[in-house]
DNA sequence: GTATTTGCAAACGCTTTGCCCACGA
DNA sequence: TCGTGGGCAAAGCGTTTGCAAATAC
């Protein structure tokens, strides 16, 4: 499913942003982050590598990296933002609300549709949002998924 | 496309809710609002009609409400909350981006194919947010919709 | 009468910012 | 060297809360 455009530094450097120490290390810890991590989860893992990083060092450049399109923001339930690397196909969000995990999908039927929505009401779509909060069927038979923690 | 279950303080009433002033002025302010006002527009509405009642008492309220199912409260991509009376069959929004004008819409293809993808992750959808981030076609033959304000 | 609700102001959680020093190119 | 980035602490913003006085039932 990922699109392999490189690491998160490669890209900094191909949008001609300076490489920091800092910010090595934050593009280290995205590289290597799955999930959707927020910004204090962030500079959790930062400081496990390089202690002296401030949190506003990770705000800016979060920021920065949403702006240069490296990075995703994500806006779930729970008022904090949530970051997830920008390298990778295009996908929708399914929330376990008894968890808070999240699990990734996609669905071109349902794009196809929102389209033709939009158009039919006289506008293009730039950008949307499709979040499904979830709970756990009783089930019999239990599927293998790859769900990833946040 | 409403569903007329009766005016906003007479929902209250129906839940138990104690019908203090401060609550009287905010329902019926709901009443009249067919837009999607945050607080502080809520608390704007509410202070011409009785200038004493504070902020807080907004944010108290419509918190109120919402646990009572009687306003629904959407996020969008401003940092503050919007608040809609409950009364109405479930739509999605679409928000244009050039004016903030937000326009609701309904598909039920779109929910289905939404169960169905749940489904086979093994989840049963509890709630879902669909917004579709949108700027007006550059049209020839522009359509007659209703655009709500907000 | 008694528990609930209000107004006010202070606190809150997340995020941004001003300042001045440190650092990358 | 020169301009950009970082650390720190303070401010910002939307929202919640503690408290004493006011009010619904």
């Amino acid at each position: 499913m990922d699109r392999d455009l490189g690491s998160v530094a490669e890209r900094c450097r191909a949008q001609g942003l300076r490489m920091t120490g800092p910010r090595r290390v934050i593009a280290e810890v995205l590289d290597r982050s799955v999930d959707h991590p927020d910004v204090e989860e962030l500079h959790r893992r930062v400081s496990e590598i390089e202690p002296r990083i401030a949190l506003s060092t990770v705000y800016r450049t979060v920021r920065l990296l949403v702006e240069a399109g490296i990075l995703e923001r994500h806006l779930f339930n729970d008022g904090r933002a949530r970051y997830e690397n920008a390298d990778h196909e295009h996908h929708d969000h399914l929330i376990d609300m008894t968890t808070g995990n999240v699990i990734e999908f996609r669905s071109p039927e349902i794009e196809e549709l929102q389209a033709k929505i939009a158009e039919s009401l006289g506008y293009r779509i730039t950008g949307h949002r499709l979040q499904l909060f979830c709970v756990p069927m009783k089930d019999r038979g239990r599927r293998r998924t790859v769900t990833k923690r946040d």
